[in-house]
DNA sequence: CCCTACCCGTT
DNA sequence: GACGTACGGGTAGGGG
């Protein structure tokens, strides 16, 4: 509560952002500015302003109290510049205030356990942003913020003190001013020697006199009765402070002098108690706060495992010699920072006068290309400003297969080329890749980034766009020549990590190759019959205005809005008193499986109708989005990425073409939509049989499984005989449909939790399932734990193929965290294993279509599933093609089988 | 226009 | 108290 009678505005308030300038202008005519910040006080300011269910990772870490410190810090450091930074913190354990008064602080309600667990993060961040933190067992932050604040003052500084703690306001003189919160972390009152005496009525100095009287609830001090802050500070003016009073204790008047003289004890202990010691021996000194900018690595692996995206923006700019604390970066700093070498940037003399030694870096784009034929020269070239003959010879040394060039996401200049009709070959490096290889689960591989992330280079993005602007000046063909020195920059400090981690292999033989392969799908893309699709639209919106309909007529004509989650959470838990469902972040899930739940116990003609819609409306926008995506070709072009999905996997987007629906009527209907192009014969699919129980047959050595696999007989039923003790004709579907869950979940790490609730079967009916499974297939349970136990040992996981996975959190003292960690760790290896083998039959079938100078081509692939687009007279060819290939793909203890089917759209070839 | 939350499609 | 991997993407709703 606040002590003064006075609004806070009269106080002199200030927002973070207004307070900068004014700072800024007094810091210029001092001799730097140094800037305290009490940690914890402030990081609980932080956690208990912004909402801590809003603030977590996707494993679940509450991240509200790092990221609205971080904020606040970021905001500071922005608008006052400061020379001299430090975060104090408190040490758990006790104080020389508590063993004076053990129940000093003793009313604090317990740290919710949410907030523990960020204070480390905070400690790791301060680190990544190259601020320092002081503690020192046995005294309060606010001692170390009063011994430096007087350090710095003494050294002729301005000094900003930043805390939530009302102690601090005695440190405040005309060069300390302290920076107190008032809502949250970003509304922070300014408290100069006026501003204190407006809101307090005493000077800054005599504030612990005015505290020691008045009490600290919040210190567990009591006061004296009946005194608050404007009887306080009246004696303190009629008594020339503490001391006066106490010494006239006796003359005081009134009730409330009665109360002083019962609480004279009191008051001294308090006024003792809230001294804060400005004259700590401490271990950093004043020079070792001075601040030298954040660490752009450190930035980016907090950003990236706290999951922060906008935040990283904010921090990037204090990277020493980042973008915002130096001049822009020129070139000569750009390569300087890799082999010292000069690179010099000039207009392409003709594109013959390119000569490279060893791998090129390369650039393009619709407008322009980069060449730098070492790190130490670069050229660029605008493609409007090139004659003829240059057009020829560049072309000819781009699609040079024996000239070697690297690039940053190959694929893009690939299909840049290509609209020009220029080939590029003899790609033998991507760095987008090799960086995403280093580390696949961190995000934001765009060149900026990695040049960020790897050489430590801070290259500005640009205003306008993708442009890197290194402040040269200069058009298109400059910013490529400037990307291509990058790019080779870059490839010599990536590949050796890729190396050290022995994925060269797969880099060079598997994920270079597989660019141009990709490229030429997704220039092909995949026909489709827009009539088709076009009738399944109609029918779709019909039915999901019919269902609408019905639904709203359930409500007895209430038209809520049925694609809502918090109107349906309204009319079901509100309105229609529906038990409640399992729990979510905003209430209560309105989700498929609830629904259907809720159906059971609750039924409502409601429920049926929504869920109906649901339905209808997915698809409706599935096929809108389909249709949308379809080109003046009459195809859909997707895009493929290598460097997303930290398994291995591919993933597909605009539109995705990995999750259209097959489960359902409507989705083979959907599937019947994607058909056989003009001048071609038919579609080919070839998908792999069990990819993965496979895999973790091999993997796991396991002698049933693999006997399994070489019997060829059905993999369920076989499993289904060996765990239900009797012969594989008298497995039941009952029986079939229960291994096979549990056989899938396995590579999930299924609990068996899990498992009953997919069964619908009690807990321990699921445990006992697992044990009678494991009890056949016991070296499948060995594997998934000594899996999990190499990983965490190792650091990473491994595919066959030797793909990484690095997995820290696996020694996460966070149990929730520590287990989707194991989780990943279990899966990463089958379903990694899976993608490199799909990718090496995908070079396969590559290769043997060329090589056998075949017109068919791959069109798409979904995880297990190649589908080729076969020219007339190829269908067996390539049938056999892909047979050989995917099954050739990796060579395991187990056959690898692949089905495949033939027809003129999608389903139909796809059963 | 951007972000988060929810929901849902595939493997 | 949570409780199966990996994704892309649409809509709602809140905020700038």
């Amino acid at each position: 509560m606040s002590p003064s009678g006075r609004s806070a505005r009269d106080a002199g308030t200030a927002s973070l952002s207004d307070i900068g300038p004014r700072l800024a202008v007094v810091s210029d005519s001092t001799k730097g500015t140094l800037l305290l910040v009490d940690g914890l006080s402030m990081a609980f300011r932080a956690f208990f302003g912004l909402p801590v269910e809003n603030f977590a990772t996707s494993t679940g870490v509450p991240t509200n109290a790092v990221y609205g410190f971080t904020t606040m810090l970021a905001t500071l450091l922005k608008d006052n510049a400061p020379t001299h930074v430090a975060v104090a913190f408190d040490l758990p354990g006790g104080t020389f205030r508590t063993e004076r008064l053990p129940s000093y602080k003793g009313t604090r309600d317990a740290t919710p356990p949410e907030f523990e667990p960020q204070v480390p993060l905070i400690r790791e961040m301060l680190d990544a942003l190259g601020v320092v933190a002081v503690d020192r067992a046995g005294y309060e932050a606010d001692d170390l913020l009063a011994t430096y604040a007087r350090r710095g003052r003494e050294a002729g500084m301005e000094v900003l003190v930043v805390s939530g703690d009302r102690d601090t306001i005695q440190l405040v003189t005309e060069t300390v001013t302290l920076l107190y919160p008032r809502k949250g972390v970003s509304d922070l009152v300014r408290f100069t020697p006026d501003a204190v005496e407006e809101k307090y009525g005493v000077r800054p100095q005599q504030y612990p006199d005015l505290a020691a009287l008045v009490g600290e609830t919040s210190d567990n001090l009591p006061g004296v009765p009946k005194v608050g802050p404007k009887t306080a500070a009246k004696w303190i003016a009629a008594y020339g402070g503490l001391e006066g009073i106490l010494e006239s204790a006796d003359d005081v008047p009134g009730v409330a002098g009665a109360n002083l003289r019962e609480h004279v004890d009191q008051v001294r202990l308090n006024r003792e108690l809230n001294h804060l010691l400005d004259d700590m021996d401490v271990e950093v000194p004043l020079e070792a706060l001075e601040y030298r900018g954040a660490d752009a690595a450190a930035i980016h692996q907090m950003c990236d495992s706290l999951q922060f995206r906008t935040l990283r923006d904010r921090l990037l700019p204090f990277v020493a010699g980042g973008a915002e604390a130096a001049p822009a970066p020129t070139t000569e700093e750009v390569v300087v920072t890799t082999d010292g070498a000069v690179a010099a940037i000039a207009a392409l003399p003709g594109p013959v006068a390119v000569h490279v030694d060893g791998r090129a870096g390369a650039d393009a784009d619709a407008w322009a290309i980069g060449v730098a034929a070492s790190s130490a020269s670069a050229w660029g070239v605008d493609l409007s400003a090139l004659d003829p003959a240059e057009e020829r010879d560049l072309g000819a040394w781009l699609a040079d297969a024996s000239v070697p060039k690297v690039l940053h996401a190959s694929k893009d200049a690939w299909h840049a080329l290509q609209a020009r009709g220029w080939d590029l070959e003899g790609v033998v490096g991507d760095t987008q890749i090799a960086a995403f290889l280093v580390n696949p689960d961190q995000r934001g591989f765009e060149l900026e980034q990695i040049v960020q992330r790897h050489l430590g280079v801070t290259v500005d993005a640009g205003a306008a766009g993708d442009e890197l602007d290194l402040g040269l000046g200069g058009g298109a063909g400059r910013t490529a020549g400037e990307r291509a020195a990058l790019v080779r920059a870059l490839a010599d400090v990536l590949d050796p990590m890729v190396e050290e981690r022995g994925m060269g292999d797969l880099y060079r033989d598997l994920e270079v190759p597989l660019v141009a392969v990709l490229a030429r799908m997704e220039h092909a893309g995949m026909a489709v019959d827009a009539a088709t699709l076009a009738g399944l639209q109609d029918e779709a919106r019909g039915r999901q205005d019919r269902a609408a309909e019905e639904a709203y007529a359930a409500l007895d004509g209430d038209r809520v809005n049925l694609a809502s989650p918090k109107q349906l959470q309204e009319v079901l838990f509100d309105r229609l008193g529906m038990p409640k469902t399992k729990k979510i972040k905003t209430g209560y899930s309105t989700d498929a499986s609830s629904l259907a739940e809720l159906n059971e116990k609750a039924p409502h003609p409601f429920l049926s109708a929504l869920l109906a819609h649901r339905d209808a409306a997915k698809l409706a926008q599935i096929i809108e989005t389909l249709a949308q995506a379809v080109r003046a070709d009459g195809r859909i072009h997707t895009t493929f990425s290598q460097t997303v999905a930290a398994t291995g996997r591919l993933s597909s987007k605009d539109p995705n073409l990995q999750n259209i629906p097959i489960r359902t009527p409507e989705g083979h209907r959907i599937r019947e939509a994607f058909v056989v192009g003009a001048g071609f014969e038919t579609l080919v699919t070839a998908d792999y049989s069990q990819i993965e129980m496979r895999i973790m047959a091999h993997l796991s050595g396991d002698q049933g499984l693999i006997e399994a696999f070489a019997a060829g007989e059905d993999l369920h039923r076989f499993v289904g005989s060996r765990v239900f003790h009797v012969a594989p004709e008298d497995v039941s579907p009952e029986m079939r449909a229960q291994v096979k869950a549990m056989s899938y979940g396995l590579a999930y790490g299924l609990s068996s939790f899990g498992l009953a609730r997919q069964l619908s079967l009690p807990v321990g009916a699921a445990q006992a399932l697992m044990d009678d499974y494991f009890a056949r297939f016991g070296a499948v349970r060995d594997y998934l734990r000594g899996v999990v136990e190499r990983a965490r040992d190792d650091g990473y996981t491994e595919t066959i193929f030797g793909r990484r996975r690095y997995i820290p959190d696996l020694t996460s003292t966070n149990r929730q965290r520590r287990e989707i960690a194991e989780r990943m760790a279990l899966n990463a290896p089958i379903q990694g294993s899976a993608a490199d083998l799909i990718k090496r039959a995908m070079l396969g079938v590559e290769r043997r279509l060329r090589d056998e100078r075949l017109a068919s081509r791959q069109v798409l692939q979904v995880h297990d599933e190649l589908v080729v687009e076969t020219a007339p007279g190829e269908r067996d060819a390539v049938e056999a093609i892909l047979r050989d290939e995917m099954h050739a793909a990796g060579d395991l203890s187990v056959p690898l089988e692949v089905n495949v089917g033939v027809g003129g759209d999608w389903r139909t070839a796809g059963h």
